[in-house]
DNA sequence: ATTTATTTTTAGACAAATCTAAAAAATATA
DNA sequence: TATATTTTTTAGATTTGTCTAAAAATAAAT
């Protein structure tokens, strides 16, 4: 089935909404859609017809399994489009959201399919947000800095806590990117500094500091 | 200024139809955007009030400049677009036009400047049109197959005329895919074969059924 | 030059998504 | 418990893009 644009942006934040609150109110959904509540409340009636919504007047209302599944597809081609936009393109994770909010509704499945095999299926997102998988799994993943993963340990690069052009200077340097695979090889305790490997290069010496600001996931 | 996605569909079509004849009419624009001459009438209005037509009752119709310009960034979009779907997403060409009408909406201009730059700004797309660059300019480019390049020239492939997967499998096992440079090194007499070099690979001999189906450009 | 046929436009209606202003329900306060 | 406040909903209007049916203009044919 498809949906509209509004639509989808409709069940879209009604789902980030519930992941704070069971049920959701029509005051709340219309802040975040910078909307009337009036206008929130014709389209929660339309929703409810649609089976994507339990709604009861004056009660409040949350996503039924259909709306659930829907919403969690919307946010599966968010992250990847964002994943995308950073790893690829070269933006910034903090201006891809908007682009990505466009990018989210374009809703061919093969496309969808086709660039998670490209992002070769990226499990995080740049803002460290888990990218559901096709068929709708949340992978649940425990993200930490490279200063606290144990030696010989390989990991993949999630999200960078400091996004100044001088340290995206220096990862560009290291060949270091989000989603890039890391082995940590050997820790100095002289100045904490640590040996890495990134992909197939040859293994180098980052700082503490470095270390810190990158985080990583298992697998 | 911004357009909606509506007024960028009759933008376009109408670009597309005075490539033909230089004046359009409202008949053959609705048959084009699969909808009836009243709508059509309708939007002509809006589009020349904002400038975007010239426009004469029961006269017919052509873009302004203005029109014009906005019609080639949507075109440039659109086979950008295209462009990469089929080069990174490995769609075949003739699948990637609808999905390419979705994405061309999507207008944010610093997006198609670093999709351009990441695709190393392709000239020509997976149907052989040409891509108008970041200014509006459409480069004028030759196309002819690789059975008819001269010896020694660098060549950038731009289209397969079969689309077969047996074709598709060899060329993949060639390394040769649209957007890659090839150096035309020798031709044998006697089976008309020719020996090319891909990008950075070690020189192979294709066919000359294979090289006839190769379509190129140069620079 | 009329008549006929085609093309285009107008007039008025409709659906989606929105809004304002007012009414109704729920919640908080005295 | 009665009153005040907040939240939510309804009623009716608006905008965008569409439609059908009828009228007007243009083009073709006798």
């Amino acid at each position: 089935m498809n949906f509209s644009i509004t639509e989808e942006n409709y069940i879209k934040n009604i789902y980030h909404l519930q992941q704070q609150s069971e049920l959701v109110n029509t005051n709340s959904l219309a802040f975040e859609l910078q909307t009337k509540p009036a206008s929130v409340t014709d389209m929660l009636k339309k929703l409810q017809i649609k089976n994507l919504l339990d709604y009861e007047k004056y009660k409040g209302f949350r996503l039924t399994n259909k709306g659930n599944k829907v919403a969690i597809n919307i946010v599966r081609r968010h992250r990847l489009w964002e994943f995308f936009l950073v790893t690829k393109l070269g933006f910034e994770w903090d201006k891809v959201h908007s682009i990505a909010e466009e990018l989210e509704h374009v809703s061919n499945q093969e496309l969808i399919q086709k660039l998670d095999r490209f992002l070769n299926h990226p499990q995080i997102d740049p803002h460290g947000d888990p990218i559901p998988d096709g068929n709708g799994k949340i992978p649940i993943i425990h993200q930490l800095s490279i200063a606290d993963v144990i030696e010989n340990k390989k990991v993949i690069v999630s999200s960078v806590a400091n996004q100044s052009p001088a340290i995206l200077e220096l990862l560009n340097h290291y060949h270091i990117n989000i989603g890039t695979e890391i082995k940590i090889n050997q820790r100095f305790s002289f100045d904490r500094s640590i040996e890495i490997k990134v992909g197939k290069y040859a293994p180098c010496i980052i700082s503490e500091l470095v270390a810190k600001n990158i985080f990583v996931h298992h697998e």
